[in-house]
DNA sequence: GACATATTTGCGCAAATAAGCAAATATTAC
DNA sequence: GTAATATTTGCTTATTTGCGCAAATATGTC
């Protein structure tokens, strides 16, 4: 693992290890369907620019997809991806 | 999972999502053996006091096992415990 | 005891971070 | 066009964080 992924591993945790963001990751979890910022400002009750802002973040590293839905955007979590990069995480620290 | 246990994960993850401690916790998967503070302030050139510090958030989180060695104290990775935790999510995640 | 080594702690500083609010922007509906 | 809704952005404030250095502490060696 070189410098490059390392740091960007790094970003990854760091958007993962915030309260309120891993509060909307879980909320995106347990909705089947996407969300936009005026819902899931609700569950970690903060300001709409707030939640804009931490949804930014998590976009940033990839943790969930947006799409634009006319005046909303709804976000969905990119499950896969980081679900392997979190195993891969793991796999690397029991080797 | 509760308020308590989220708040505890956001805490680890945010642990292993600064740069210079994730990187001691690479350091230490590759060393076999435990190592101590002088040593692992090497591997991303900090002062040791900034790895003592270090290594109290990781500790804390419960990252790394401490072993008081006469003047010296030895780290080692909670291998088994962290990579269940982030397995744990990345179920929690896909699910 | 004196000295060396490893760690911790106190202090200060600079940068990053999270938050709320208000204003700006974008888009839909009428 | 106006009004309503969703989002983003600028600003400010408060807090946290990471760092280095020096001093303090703890422990082993002589």
């Amino acid at each position: 693992m070189d410098t490059r992924e390392r740091e960007e591993l790094a970003r990854l945790l760091k958007a993962l290890g915030e309260y309120n963001r891993l509060s909307m990751v879980y909320e995106l979890c347990e909705c089947s369907s996407p969300r936009n910022a005026m819902c899931l400002c609700e569950c970690c009750s903060v300001d709409a620019s707030v939640a804009s802002r931490h949804l930014k973040v998590l976009a940033q590293e990839g943790v969930v997809q947006v799409v634009k839905k006319g005046r909303e955007r709804t976000y969905s979590l990119n499950k896969t991806a980081i679900a392997q990069k979190l195993r891969a995480l793991a796999d690397q620290i029991e080797s």
